[in-house]
DNA sequence: CTATAACTGAAAATTTTTTTCAATAAGGAG
DNA sequence: CTCCTTATTGAAAAAAATTTTCAGTTATAG
């Protein structure tokens, strides 16, 4: 269990959200996954240890869990529809991502503050945040 | 028009595929905009011009124009389901995108060489691609 | 323990995308 | 230019993904 995630009860209590088996499940399964995941797929998984969760509930934790930056979206040029838990609380990080398993790393540096404040002074953009993904292939799958 | 988007015609032919009314106006209708695009708002827009045009068509274009990489998606928090026009030739590039009026601004450079090559030796992946979306506001939405 | 407001599941609705299939049209051969 | 083959198209239907509605349930402050 990561930093964040210890204490995700605190964080969502604080915003006046209750604490509620739906919530633990699907947070403990993204938590327990090496690989991204679909909504479909959380709640297949999400079922096993909660019998009558429903698909809607995990569309709607998922939605909440997103805002307060437990979970994130992953995106692909396959699609951008699964999640994947979030691990370090350093803040600022990137996803390499494995295109055939799809086991998600977080790193945090990207080294693009030169980059990005040459690109705000060139383009007159108000720059306020970026969006990094690496694709390959896992150890594993190689 | 780019020097990319000057010779679609031969790009598809050499893959033989057939140059029609529904595949121009489509990618006109991109190149003539400076903002992002959903398919139901390429749809709007072309239609003007190609009255027979149908969703289907435009969704089936797309996938081409998308697979020959004459055209690209935008990836946002808000959502992946817009495109733009792939406007320079020279391979790889990124998106710099307002967050108020989807306008996107290809740019060349990201010095990640040696952040990825460093990532690949400590991680072991065999990186085999990246994706870089820059949001912020453009000049005129500040 | 109780009250109350947040949360839930099921069903229905909506939105987005894909498939099917008969009709049409692009473009090479002649 | 005309014919022929085959890619392409539009419409309708289907499928997939996501959101809304609403009545019943449950977490938690007091």
């Amino acid at each position: 269990m990561s930093i964040l995630t210890e204490n995700w009860e605190e964080r969502l209590k604080e915003q006046g959200y209750r604490i509620t088996k739906s919530r633990r499940t699907v947070l403990e399964v993204l938590e327990a996954s090496p690989i991204r995941l679909t909504p479909e797929e959380i709640y297949r998984r999400a079922r096993r240890r909660h019998r009558k969760l429903g698909l809607v509930t995990v569309y709607r934790t998922l939605a909440l869990l997103e805002k307060l930056n437990l979970v994130q979206r992953v995106h692909t040029e396959a699609g951008c529809r699964s999640l994947t838990a979030v691990r370090l609380d350093k803040g600022h990080h990137h996803h390499l991502v494995c295109r055939t398993c799809g086991y998600v790393e977080e790193f945090p540096d990207c080294a693009l503050g030169s980059v990005l404040r040459k690109l705000q002074a060139r383009t007159g953009f108000a720059i306020e945040s970026h969006h990094l993904e690496v694709v390959g292939r896992c150890p594993k799958c190689q």
